[in-house]
Formats: C-alpha cells, structure tokens, sequence
DNA sequence: AACGATCCCTGTTGGC
DNA sequence: TGCCAACAGGGATCGT
C-alpha cells in the first residue's frame, strides 16, 4: 500500500518533469475520483492552463502548488498508482484521472478501489479541509524525543494505532508501522502512555531508517494491484521487510515466528521474542 | 477528547 | 473445477 516511502519515490519521479510545467488537458473520469471537491468538476476546470510551482508531499499526500492561489493534491488511498507516461502509452482499466502537460507528457491516475482522489483547493479551502490537521511529516519534520513522548502521554490506544494516527505524524502506514516497532522492539499492543522514555526513544528514532530504507528501495510492491513506479517498476523493499507478511516465518533478528494479530482492526506483524 | 467500529470499493484468495 | 464469501486497508464519520 502506498505510505511515505512510496509516494516520496512517485514525488522524486513526477519533480523534476512537472515543476514548471503547465497543464494543457484534464480528464476526470470518475466523480468519486475527484470527491475532495465541493464540485468535483472544478478539478478539471481550476488545472487547466495553470503552472505547477513545484512538487511537495507531507505524510502520504502530494502537494502541488499551482499559480493563483491553488493547490493540486493528490492521495493513492490503496490502490492508487501514479503513470507518467506519453499520451499514445495504452490506457489501463481504472485509469480515473488524466492531465497532459504542455510538454506532451502524461499524468494518470489508476486507481481500482477509488480510494484515491485529486482535488484542486483554493487556499481558502485548504485552510478549511482536514487537510489543514495533518501532523507533522514524518521524514522531515519528525518531533524530537521529548516533543514525540509528550504526543504519547496519557493516551490509552496500541501504540500501532497512534503511529498510524496521521494527526500525530505523518506518512506511517500498516507496513512501515510494523516495521518500525520491530525495529524499536516495542510490541504494537501496548498502550501508548504506558511506553517508558528509552521505549519512546527507540521508537522515535527508528522511524526515519525505516522510511529512509523504504525510499532507497523505492517502496514496497506487494503484487500486481498495488503500488508501481510511475515508469511501471516495482519497488523492492518488500525482500526487506522484517515482519509485515511474514507469519509463521523465522524473524530475522532472533529466530522466533513471526505472529499475525489484529491491532486497530488492521493485520498486524510482530516478533513476541523481540518486541515487549 | 479519545477511542473503537463502520463504511467505502474491487481484485484476489481460500474454503467447500 | 467453479462459485462465493472473506479479505486487504487509508481516511472520514459516527456513536459512546
């Protein structure tokens, strides 16, 4: 599924080809695709002739800041995979989402499950939208230790399920929550304010290699549904992963089965040798 | 306010 | 072999 580590792999591609570049032709094929608007027909008609400035992301989201006084995001939701691709490339199904630049290149959209969007907003809106709430960037912007413990204290949820939380930080997903917390050797299970402070630490600093080691292998392709590249390459962190997918496998760390449960009504991974 | 449950959606998987 | 229910999950929303 696509987390930080995948669609920063799909923002390094699409920078340097739309960074300046204006967008000549837009289609909308799917109104859910583009239900963030008030009017989903307002996406097509607020990009057309507009400048993208530049090519930004915080937590799973893309930014585009566009000339006046819009922004273009777009979200991957599950199942969304990004083409940058010439408009004679043949179209795949659930290609929901069209935009050519003055190039001659193409942006699409695929997405199966719509779980995705793009959304043209006004400043103003945006400023309106949850969109507004989103935590801190998990890669760039990741709190220190004691700003991390304060966001933890007194809360009763999984750990899992606040790492997930995109309010708190942004950008962790079920995959690289997993991952993280093996790596901080912290059991998903637990409390969030029962952690003691080398706990929290651990966790805290686990995050950045994780989602480094992620973006270096550029994600995580589960199958043929899920993420791709926007050249159509696979990501090759799945062959990294420590425990998510793993059940019933040797953890790579002390020799002990992987266990599958389910934390925050999602599956999830861990090594009860390892993580306490 | 915090937290858990439910819903959206469709390709794939697994059980019978 | 074929059918169909269960499953996958990011984020919004709702009830407690």
């Amino acid at each position: 599924m696509p987390e930080l580590p995948e669609v920063e792999s799909v923002r390094r591609h699409l920078a340097p080809v739309l960074a300046g570049a204006r967008i000549e032709e837009v289609e909308l094929r799917h109104p859910r695709t583009g239900r963030r608007n008030l009017h989903p027909a307002d996406v097509p008609e607020r990009l057309v002739g507009r400048r993208v400035a530049s090519v930004d992301r915080t937590g799973k989201f893309l930014f585009l800041p566009l000339d006046a006084g819009l922004t273009w995001v777009v979200h991957l939701g599950m199942s969304g995979r990004v083409q940058l691709v010439a408009p004679s490339e043949p179209e795949q199904a659930h290609t929901h989402f069209i935009a050519r630049t003055e190039q001659g290149r193409e942006v699409r959209l695929v997405d199966p499950r719509t779980f995705g969007f793009v959304a043209v907003l006004t400043d103003e809106e945006l400023e309106h939208s949850s969109l507004a709430a989103l935590g801190p960037d998990a890669l760039t912007a990741l709190p220190g230790s004691s700003a991390f413990g304060a966001l933890l204290t007194g809360r009763r949820a999984p750990i899992k399920a606040l790492l997930l939380d995109q309010h708190l930080v942004a950008g962790l997903g079920n995959i690289y929550a997993d991952e993280v917390l093996h790596r901080a050797g912290v059991d998903p299970r637990r409390p969030g304010g029962s952690l003691d402070p080398p706990q929290v630490a651990a966790i805290r600093s686990a995050v950045r290699p994780v989602l480094r080691a992620g973006i270096r292998h550029g994600g995580t392709s589960l199958d043929d549904l899920a993420y791709l590249l926007p050249d159509g390459r696979a990501g090759d962190y799945l062959s990294r992963l420590q425990v998510y997918g793993r059940a019933g496998d040797p953890c790579r760390r002390c020799g002990g089965p992987i266990r599958r449960t389910v934390v925050a009504q999602r599956s999830t991974y861990l090594c009860e040798g390892c993580q306490s």
